[in-house]
DNA sequence: GATGAATGAGTCTTCATTCAT
DNA sequence: AATGAATGAAGACTCATTCAT
């Protein structure tokens, strides 16, 4: 029941925004009552942070598995990471919206539960860009920083455009984000 | 007095959000009452699209002006898009993100006229892609449509976490966007 | 101007009802501001007492304009006046429906006013009636005032249903009505 | 509740009228808070849809299981029904007011179900004239829909000045209104 | 586990009215 | 004679939340 009201409220979010959508419209979407939200539910806000965590925590834990692969070199594993974030918007589109849009309504307290684990997520592509140059994977005079918050922007941008039944795969998607980080667009 | 209320509104639906902000927020901020609002506007709706409006309308221009710089190349537009983007934080910031974040809450025909105007805009760099192509400065292997996308994910995300105050001035992150792009990442 | 506005203000109270009906529409209507009406009416009730106003006095006039004229049977004039209520909806008709509508929301001031002027109408047809007994025109054995009572109802009801442009002419209805009135529907 | 809310409320829209009374009003004269009301009615216009269907269903009702009486003369039938409109203002009399002068307030979905069923108490009316005539009961000389109109009006005007606590029976007034619909007030 | 009834604070919006110009 | 700007009170409606059952 609890599962199935978050997986509801996600859609709903994602659709019509954290504000808008009612405890009402909830629960109704699945057949019962608003009784039976504050039951497992302390707040609507609550609910919010629990969809905050499940995302965050799903999408870092497979970051992790990514990066500590150690059969794979920097490069590949950046192609990973890019290639997962479009990957994951055919089963966590919505919960991504939902993540980078409505964090604004978080209570401090659960904002500080959430921000340390969004801020690792770039802390662990920065760490990733670092180690590659130590490599000779990536070259040593650009901004650590402002790149990885570059290939972030990319990333993060395509739950905005991407459809997953359009015309591209993810694999080309991917394939092009990290040409073009990896060897820019312009003729070498 | 409208000019006053529209700069209150956004600064508002920028910190708090378009549907967190009341009208009754908006009309203290500067000291009238909440008639005052609708003598000016028919609706808070209304207001958001006159928002949404005059920062399109505002970025579109800007836009234009450089890409019809003829005394520039196509790599130096490139630049100065993504400058502009950087340095319009600073006076346009809390606009932009006002446009991205809230876009969901305009109307159906508020939408169909604020839509092909953002469009355009991303049209106007996939445009820029093909030119440069033509004249050698950018590579030919490429989909210029996602590159397009990525490029604009770099920029609009910038949104989110540059501070115009902080320690990089826009010139050194639209140099690094740019020679990320441009050049890639790895050694060449 | 205040003629224009009266009209235009019966023809939307008329259409819409007293209270739903702003004095936005009304200057609207007329294509000034709102200021003009103030600068002509103290208060809106104002103007909806000059309405009734308008209608009763000229009702009443015609009225006593029919009964006055001694050339004529009581049955006669009690023809001309249903006759010159169903005649008077084509054009006093949305003064009539105002009338009998939205005179719970004239002020006591307004209402002590009108209603001596309302009740005058109704007394008149009792007296008709009463003259005519003596006369031998009607017969002795029905209570007055329900009589009267009756007929205004056939009157005054009319206006909900009769359409000028209709079937029946004036001149049928009104003739049924008094044919009714006087010989009542069962043979004789 | 809904019950009580319901009739508080016909009180309420028959004394002040439907627009001048907020469901702030209803609610308070019940001593519950606006929330309940929303928690029962969707709308104010529900409620009022929900007033006029209960009063014309209730009428309908009462005027059918007189006209399938086949015990009586269609002459007793008509006294039957002019004597229930006037009975039953003792107790439907403020549902009937509110019927009458606020149907405009309904919205045309609601109209669309109620205009008919008042059609059909008029039409009820029309086919007894007929009926009537056939067996003898009635004249055959007149317009049957003028005269029906002109018994309704007869019937519905007197919601506006009947007091059933006033010196006359409503026995004596349906008697008056079908001598004179009978037989006529000029002497045979 | 779940419901149904109720709350009360807050939201957008409307509108008659005022008044300086 | 007319306008435009502003007011402020009130209105319908929404909604997260509570709680007894």
């Amino acid at each position: 029941m609890k599962e199935k009201m978050t997986e509801q409220a996600v859609r709903l979010f994602d659709q019509k925004g954290f504000t808008v959508t009612s405890i009402q419209d909830i629960v109704e979407s699945i057949g019962v009552t608003k009784g039976t939200f504050y039951y497992y539910f302390s707040s609507k806000e609550e609910l919010l942070k629990e969809i905050h965590m499940r995302y965050i925590d799903g999408l870092l834990s497979k970051q992790e598995r990514i990066l500590e692969d150690d059969s794979k070199s920097f490069r590949e594993k950046l192609f990973d990471i890019i290639h997962l974030s479009i990957v994951d918007i055919k089963e966590q589109g919505a919960s991504a919206k939902v993540f980078f849009r409505e964090m604004r309504h978080l209570s401090h307290k659960s904002l500080d539960q959430i921000e340390p684990k969004r801020d690792m997520y770039r802390y662990n592509i920065e760490k990733l860009l670092k180690e590659g140059r130590k490599s000779g994977d990536f070259r040593n005079d650009f901004d650590v920083s402002v790149v990885a918050f570059g290939i972030l922007g990319m990333m993060n941008w395509s739950y905005q455009w991407y459809k997953p039944d359009g015309a591209k795969t993810d694999e080309e998607i991917a394939g092009t984000f990290v040409d073009m980080v990896l060897k820019g667009i312009q003729p070498q």
